[in-house]
DNA sequence: CTGAAAGCGCTAACAG
DNA sequence: CTGTTAGCGCTTTCAG
C-alpha cells in the first residue's frame, strides 16, 4: 500500500507550494487565484488527499477532540440508557462542530493509569462518575490537576474545583413531582428502593421525595440494594414485602428498579396502582413494555450531553466557562401505575 | 494558565537532553543511568508533564486511535443495546492496548462529509451500517477507498472489498434454533415481524427460520413495520391479528418487537405460550421484565466488539487481516414464552 | 498571488 | 551514558 499523500505530494503534483495547498484546504479565499485553486482542488480529488489532523494539531496546538471518561466498575459501561443518550448528544454536538469524541470506559481504580489522564491527547474532558463520594471527589481532583477544562455530568457543584462545569438534571425537582403525586393519591406508607452505593443524583431524588412527603407528614422508608443486578432488586423487594407488607406507594430510583418491583408485586397478586402505586425515574423506551404503563420522569439525557458539549466548546473558545453549573429540567410522564 | 510542559521543559529542568527524557518516558531501559532516570522521573512528576500523543503520532506516523462510525438516521445512534454492548467491548479492548476510540454517529447521507472520512485521523475504522443494501455497499466502497483497514460489523462478507474484515454473529444459526423450538411445539402457522428496511443480519435470521420451517412444511409469514417506533410495531401486530387472526407462533426480529407483540397479544386476552408462542432475538436485560420470560437468543455483542478490536490491532501489527470473516456463535435463552 | 521558512512535540539514528 | 539532529504534516508569517 502506497503511503498516504501529504500536503507535499499534492503541492508537487499541482506545481504549487505547500502554503498554497494549505490555503485551499482550509478554504482561505484570499491570496489564491481561482485557476490555482481549481487546479489544486483537482489534484486533491485525484490523489484522494486527506489532511492530517495530527499535523494540523501539532501546529495549532488545538486537537479538536474531547475526551469522555465513563468511570464504572462494570465492563459494559454503556449499558444504562441514560449514559447512552447522553453520549449520543455529546457526540452529535461535537461532530457538528468538527470536534471528535474520544470515548473511554474506565474502571474506578484505573482512572490515573488511563492514557486520557496520563498523556495529553484531548482539549478538554467530560466525566461521568460512579462510586462513593470520597472516591469521586478524588477523581475530580485528579482530573482538575490535568489543567484541562472539565464538564462533570450528574455531579453536585463544588465551587473549589477550578475550570469545571457541572451539568446535571433537576433530580430533586423531578422527585418532588413524583412525591406530589404520591401525596395526592393519599398514600400513607412510602418505600423507595435505591442503589447500595451513594450517588449524588440519587441523594437528590431522595431529598426531593423526602421534602414533599415530610410536609405531608408521611414517612419515607429507604431500602438499599444492588441495583445493577435485577435479581438482587427482586429479592430486596420480596424480602421487604415479607417483613413489612406492601406499602401504599413504591418508588424506584430508576425505571429498571420500578419495573422489577412491579413484577414482584404482580406475582404476589397485588394490584397496581390500587394496592401499591409504583413510580420510576428516567423514562426510557422500555418503560412502555410495563403493564400498567409506569409513571416516571423523563430525563433529558441527550440534551445533557448536547449542553455539556456546547458549554465546553464555548469554554475553549472564550477561555472560561460562562457558568459553572447548568441544571436541565425534567418532566413528569404520567402513567397508569400511580 | 501556564502552557503545558513539553519534553523541552522537562529536559531543561532536569538538566538533560530531550532524547534522555524521551527514553525515560517510553521506558527504554538501555542507555540511561539509574540516577539520571530517577532525576528525570522526579521532574516529570513535579511538573505534571504529560507526553503529547500528537507529537508522538506525527513522528511515528501511528495514531493509536481507531475510528468507529455508526451510520444511523436516528440521532440517538447508541439507543440499541446491541450497539451499546458492541461499542463497550470495542472500547475496552482498545483501551487495554493503549488505543483510543474515536466515536461518531453519522447520518446516512453525511458519511462522506464526516471528518472521520474527510480527514486523516485514525489508524483504522470500524463501521456499523444501516440502510438498504445498495446504500450500504456504497458506504463500504467509500470507506475502502480511504486505504485504511476496516472492520465491518454485522455485514455479509464481500470478497471484492480489500482490507476489510467482516465480524458478525451467527444470526442464521440462532434463528434456526428458534425455529426448531417452534417446530417442536407443533406450531402450524408462524409469523415473523421485521423491520421495513432490509438489513443483512435480519435477512439471515429470516433465512434461518425459513430453512427449518420449510423442512417441516410450515409456511412463514413476514410482516414489515417500522421497528424503531414501538407504537408502529404495536399497530402492525394489531392489524395482523384483526386481519389474519392469531398465529401459533410469533417471532420478532428482536426483543423489542417481541415484547411489544406480547403486550398486544395479552391485551387481546391471548395466552402466551398456549395460544401464541413468542420469540425474540438479542437477549438484553430488559427481556427479564417480560411476563412470561421471553425465549430469545443471546447476542455476543460485547464479544463482537472485542473481537473486532483484536482483529484490527492484529491487522495493524502484521500488515494484513488474518481472516476476512469472523462469525461468533449465539446461544438460545429458553424462556416461558415459547 | 505565491513561496520560503520556521516551528509545533516528539522519536530515533547517530555522534561523542 | 548522553546529546545533537533531522524530520513527521501542517499553518502562518513574511518576503518577493
Amino acid at each position: 500500500m502506497p503511503p498516504s499523500p501529504t500536503i507535499h505530494t499534492v503541492a508537487a503534483a499541482a506545481n504549487v507550494s505547500i502554503a498554497t495547498v494549505s490555503k485551499v484546504v482550509n478554504g482561505i479565499r484570499t491570496g489564491v487565484s481561482e485557476p490555482t485553486r481549481k487546479r489544486v482542488e483537482a489534484v486533491i480529488e485525484q490523489l484522494g488527499y486527506r489532511p492530517s489532523r495530527i499535523g494540523r494539531s501539532l501546529r495549532t496546538l488545538r486537537r479538536s477532540t474531547i475526551g469522555m471518561a465513563i468511570v464504572d466498575p462494570n465492563p459494559t459501561f454503556l449499558a444504562d440508557p441514560f449514559i447512552t443518550n447522553l453520549v449520543a448528544g455529546l457526540a452529535n454536538y461535537l461532530s457538528m462542530q468538527n470536534f471528535g469524541l474520544f470515548l473511554q470506559g474506565v474502571k474506578p481504580h484505573q482512572l490515573q493509569a488511563s492514557f486520557l489522564v496520563r498523556e495529553s491527547e484531548v482539549d478538554a474532558m467530560c466525566v461521568m462518575l460512579t462510586g462513593p463520594p470520597r472516591t469521586r471527589q478524588s477523581y475530580m481532583h485528579a482530573l482538575v490537576d490535568l489543567g484541562q477544562p472539565i464538564v462533570a455530568f450528574q455531579e453536585l457543584l463544588d465551587v473549589r474545583l477550578k475550570d469545571v462545569c457541572f451539568v446535571r438534571q433537576d433530580d430533586r425537582g423531578g422527585a418532588m413531582e413524583i412525591a406530589r403525586r404520591v401525596v395526592a393519591r393519599g398514600a400513607r406508607s412510602v418505600t423507595m428502593f435505591i442503589a447500595d452505593i451513594p450517588w449524588p443524583a440519587i441523594d437528590e431524588r431522595i431529598a426531593g421525595v423526602r421534602a414533599v412527603l415530610s410536609e405531608a407528614r408521611i414517612e419515607l422508608r429507604l431500602i438499599r440494594c444492588d441495583e445493577t443486578k435485577l435479581d438482587a432488586v427482586a429479592r430486596a423487594v420480596t424480602d421487604y414485602l415479607d417483613k413489612e407488607g406492601a406499602p401504599d406507594a413504591l418508588i424506584g430510583q430508576n425505571d429498571q428498579i420500578a419495573l422489577t418491583a412491579m413484577r414482584v408485586l404482580k406475582t404476589r397478586g397485588l394490584r397496581i396502582p390500587d394496592d401499591v402505586a409504583v413510580y420510576g425515574f428516567n423514562a426510557f423506551p422500555f418503560t412502555e413494555f410495563a403493564d400498567p404503563a409506569l409513571t416516571t420522569v423523563r430525563s433529558p439525557a441527550y440534551e445533557l450531553g448536547e449542553k455539556g458539549a456546547e458549554l465546553l466548546l464555548a469554554r475553549l473558545e472564550s477561555g472560561q466557562f460562562a457558568s459553572i453549573e447548568h441544571v436541565l429540567p425534567v418532566s413528569l410522564v404520567p402513567g397508569a401505575s400511580g
